[in-house]
DNA sequence: TTGAAAGCGGTACCAG
DNA sequence: CTGGTACCGCTTTCAA
């Protein structure tokens, strides 16, 4: 690690014309002599020259950078995230700058800090308090993923509501389920809130009466473990276990298999994401399946585009299909039968 | 989102100061006039003025941010590692940029194309050639985590041959297993490659012969899944199954227990990581703690300290202690046998 | 204490 | 086509 930084104008010396011409050689703008043009090649070969990032960032009054925040990052559905986010990012040379504001109090400001680094960013839903995002909003285009957008932000998301209501409506009208359980924690971020009304809506609906209160937990594996602990621990179990999300449901099923319960025929367990899991399980387990990438994608894609052009990027709401994904966990002999394609 | 940027020089005109003096007062440094102090830091509370950090950057000559280069992430462990490297780059007022280099062929170009942006990188041991890591560590300060760093390079991780080893004697020795299998692929990444010389070498020192190739799969639990389908279907099973980290074990365990065997009894399992699952499955999974967030919390203290004094940064191994953690899926009666605590 | 001015590394406009 | 030069926004000598 030694080299002191070559410039511009070390260049341009060394070749023997002005920086402009050497801007315009390595950015392929303007039109040069080809023995110029030559010159400065070589002198560039030669030398090893990587234009500075930041002194064309000052320059272009643009970081090339677009920001990703989250609560604390875990399973599948991250992962999924991310990979998606950046399938637009890099190829639009623009780095992504990543947060987990992971149960910090300070996430406010450090996400305004985040602003003044990057062109643009999204937001998961339920990371920031309101006022910050329309502090942020104020300072770089932004999109909320997975969540209300509100008034001036755009967002990209499903219709989690619509999507958990078929899927509750499944197991209390075809399977004639009647004490399910919701596991999730509607607080914990819009997702689970839309879906925990989407599982009393189905209720509802056929003049049923849904559970007053979900289980509440966290949305990873071990919280379904420690759910299913909790539910068949001292009373008698649930007809099902209706999770926010296919983690949650995992676990539960380990938790419930563990215990000696058959699923589906003792209990019957569905979860959310659709994750590379949900199928390779035994019982396979009936979800919804969501597309996470594409979400992240498109988020990137309107951030992109509203760096882009500074006018007024449309600030509507994205929403994505959803499908629900019937396997056997629900009960179901087999996968054929065909869920339905929501909005 | 609409107003534009206010610069020093706005409030510099605005408080009837020097830029000097607006410098002065937003960082903190020099002397000045309580009376100049107060006229600058109302203007600057008046009109939210927050210094640009480009060009603040560029006068610094400095990024104030940090990378860190995945191949994909999933799972636990990832989670685990980015969280540990923030909370060292957070306190440092660094941002993060991640990378992961996914499959992609151009990975070597982007991590170079990283090093322009950032102050210096983390990179996982295997995710860019050697050649990429050399010309890397020529630009910024560069660490590599769970991975050999070669010559010039600084590293950090843990023993992984020596704690496989000790895991694979246990099962070999206190357990009396011989057929053993090792599911993950060696030649996907450091880890896992010292992993697999690790099981190979505790059959060797009790002079026993293992076997010639492992299952070869991916580090996810879909991945461990199908090893257990593939190792189950047609052959018997063997004595157990070693697999090189939780998610393919966790993965394991639910295609076994799936296919009606029972573990330890008819097949003993074992992980490695100690992801929060590996405790609260069934049954509970022996496996191999290692602590991932500080191996990325060093990670990030050395590249910051690094990126703080150029001169020669010490480029020394770290090697962080293992420890086996048995548990019941290895055929021990409970969790009270002590693991040994590697080095 | 304060301010003028010289960069930091590039880009791009404007004359030639 | 090419070169001189004025910025981009902030920090930091160097004098006053």
């Amino acid at each position: 690690m030694g080299n002191s930084r070559i410039t511009v104008r070390e260049i341009a010396r060394l070749a023997g014309v002005s920086v402009a011409t050497v801007s315009r050689v390595s950015n392929g703008t303007g039109q040069v002599s080809p023995e110029l043009r030559q010159r400065v090649l070589d002198a560039i070969e030669l030398h090893g020259y990587q234009p500075d990032h930041l002194g064309r960032a000052l320059a272009a009054r643009r970081h090339g950078a677009l920001g990703l925040v989250f609560p604390g990052l875990s399973g599948p559905y991250f992962s999924e995230l991310i990979q998606g986010f950046e399938s637009e990012a890099v190829p639009a040379r623009a780095s992504v700058h990543i947060l987990c504001t992971h149960l910090r109090e300070d996430s406010d400001a450090q996400v305004l800090e985040m602003a003044r680094r990057v062109d643009g960013i999204a937001v998961m839903g339920g990371t920031i308090s309101e006022s910050a995002l329309r502090t942020l909003a104020d300072l770089v285009p932004v999109v909320v993923l997975a969540g209300p957008g509100g008034d001036a932000v755009p967002s990209v998301g499903v219709d989690n509501a619509d999507a958990m209501s078929r899927l509750t409506g499944h197991l209390l009208a075809e399977h004639g389920l009647r004490d399910l359980v919701f596991v999730g924690t509607p607080e914990g971020s819009p997702d689970v809130s839309q879906r925990w009304a989407g599982f009393l809506a189905a209720h509802r609906e056929l003049g049923l009466t849904p559970p007053t209160e979900p289980i509440r937990v966290s949305m990873q594996q071990p919280d379904g473990v420690l759910a299913a602990d909790q539910l068949l621990h001292d009373r008698q179990p649930p007809d099902a276990i209706v999770c926010a999300n296919d983690e949650i449901a995992l676990g539960a099923l380990v938790g419930a298999l563990g215990r000696g319960l058959r699923v589906p025929q003792d209990l019957v367990i569905t979860g959310f994401d659709d994750a590379p899991m949900a199928a390779l399980v035994s019982p396979p387990l009936t979800t919804v399946r969501q597309p996470v990438r594409e979400l992240a994608a498109e988020a990137a894609r309107l951030i992109l585009h509203a760096a882009g052009e500074p006018g007024a990027p449309a600030p509507e709401g994205i929403v994505l299909p959803t499908e629900v994904v019937v396997r056997r966990s629900c009960g179901c002999p087999t996968a054929t039968t065909p869920g339905g394609t929501g909005k």
